[in-house]
DNA sequence: TTGTAGGCGTTATCAT
DNA sequence: ATGATAACGCCTACAA
């Protein structure tokens, strides 16, 4: 099996096909121009005949160019994260590149040694990262050395890179206004820790403008560990003590927050939407088949995948341009968990 | 901003360290027995003052190793192929490697020029591949030109490659057992096209053993087309005519089908699972609340990229052995969509 | 303990 | 229309 014949190369191209490494370069890259119809028509049966192909990495290293692009998720397993590289790599395919993925668990360590791994070696000519948010230095500094970085779903403190996320602000203030319109009286802030992720943020921030809540005494926010179910009921109960039998809703900060509210409030055998309602970011295709169906808000996924690899290939291709926040617009999905009626 | 100074080169740091390119490169190889201790320290300070990193392409040039491992995938954004890139991408970096994640949508054409790019260029030292099985005799091909290639989830035709699989064939037939034994008395069998796709096979044949059908007379197999729900629907209604009010169960080929035949169900204003039973492959975290729970068999999707990419290593490192089918246990989950009382 | 020189497979420059 | 040759940045005999 497994023959061990090495890979033919370029020089025993030459050989076979009677020229010299020049002209079969020139025939590899298309410059058909520079030789004869006959000449041309021989190097080819050759390279059919040895199957040969270049080798990419003697390439790049005379040309300085991969064609590989770095991701880097915060957690390839979730569906967000998933679709998004499906977009990611859809139009990378599309424009000739090929893209690595990594994944960092959250783990801002990992986020950092990826990064360093990915851009260190010129590896990749770009990198779209989804950030942990805790590096923003070594993000900032693999920028000033030139490489360009696109932000996919989650900004910087400040933008520095371009940055495509969705339109989390006002999304957020339309789902609450939705879930109010709706009867509910009180609306509680269900997220993980928010820590510096700006998606969560950005939601928060839109909770308190919405309610007008000072930061520190919002009366209904919860951050909690999803593992923790025995937690997430607690803080259920606790929220439902406090709103004492008016009308209550949860907004769920993301898919794994609207899930892990979900399994408790089955726990709890609570009905929705009448002893609490739910809303909260994350459609899933399945959000119809719980009774009574989650209202929830559908992002872009895909589409910010593309945009940020169409960008991130422009700014490859040189594009010099101040760096721009584009916010993709999301939709909220109405069903049974908002209805009060 | 962007500075363009060219990234320093092994030249570069000698020329500061004031010794030669021999010894730095011995030095970044860890082969501080060749050198004293100053100046080691004296090279350790100019890299870390020029912030510098060897160029891995001209590595891999000269050691003919990329450090790359192709990932072929048929669907990244379905649960099981995300899960799966996870398992692999968690190994190989433990390992040092690094993942190019290609999606081929289901499409043969797109799986081949996956494959040759892969490999083509050297790109790559080893590849995972979820094939379409439309592709076996490329597969083969590249095989024979000594690349390492895991097969996972997915085999082909003729063992050729090691191929990491679960359990599907006795995985079926557990589960249609649970089915009948729960009192269903007619099992239908809800697949996607089969084509070549192994697993799909897999699973049929066992239900065809299972019932002892001859595979062209089985009464109650459907082989649909998800996205036509219209389609889906009548399907089950024609299955449920045919069983004339004797207890009936559906078994869906896999988390797609599984998802249709419940939304058609519930369009359907079917009752789990009296109306209809419904038992089926790929467990979701919400297969709990989608009343009365569903009766699903959970696979071992990170498991199976973690052997895939554990043999592929292996592979790589020159393990010599006749290419071995793996098939890992999956689990039955039995809920209330199966419960006859 | 350190250095010299050649080569990995391609491409680009300059000849012919 | 075609070739010789020197890079690209690194590694590794072989020397010293």
């Amino acid at each position: 099996m497994t023959s061990k014949r090495r890979k033919p190369t370029i020089d025993m191209v030459a050989r076979q096909s009677e020229v010299s490494k020049t002209t079969i370069s020139r025939f590899l890259n298309g410059k058909y121009e520079y030789m004869s119809e006959e000449t041309r028509n021989r190097i080819q049966r050759v390279v059919d005949e040895l199957n040969y192909r270049p080798n990419n990495f003697a390439r790049s290293l005379k040309s300085n160019r991969s064609g590989l692009i770095g991701v880097v998720v915060a957690d390839i397993a979730s569906p967000f994260s998933s679709i998004l590289v499906k977009g990611i790599g859809d139009l990378c395919n599309e424009r000739g590149y090929q893209i690595i993925t990594t994944n960092t668990d959250e783990d801002p360590q990992k986020e950092r040694d990826y990064l360093e791994s990915l851009v260190g070696g010129e590896m990749v000519e770009g990198l779209i990262v989804n950030t942990t948010g805790m590096n923003d230095d070594l993000l900032s500094q693999l920028g000033h050395q030139g490489i360009p970085i696109i932000l996919a779903d989650r900004a910087m403190e400040h933008l520095e890179f371009d940055t495509i996320t969705n339109d989390n602000y006002s999304m957020t203030r339309n789902a609450l206004k939705h879930v109010v319109d709706s009867g509910f009286e009180h609306v509680a802030f269900f997220t993980q820790q928010i820590g510096r992720n700006s998606a969560r943020r950005t939601r928060f921030e839109a909770y308190l403008d919405f309610f007008e809540f000072e930061p520190n005494t919002a009366p209904f926010v919860y951050e909690l560990d999803t593992n923790d179910s025995q937690g997430v009921r607690k803080a259920i109960e606790h929220f439902r003590q406090r709103t004492n039998g008016r009308p209550a809703a949860i907004f769920a900060v993301n898919g794994v927050v609207s899930l892990a509210v979900l399994r408790s409030i089955a726990e709890l055998g609570l009905h929705m939407p009448r002893d609490i309602g739910l809303c909260g970011y994350d459609d899933w295709e399945w959000a119809t088949l719980v009774p009574p169906g989650i209202t929830s808000i559908e992002q872009p996924s895909y589409e910010v995948g593309v945009e940020a690899a169409k960008r991130v290939i422009a700014r490859i291709k040189g594009l010099k341009a101040k760096p721009k926040l584009i916010e993709l617009p999301s939709t909220l999905r109405v069903r049974g968990s908002t209805k009060l009626k």
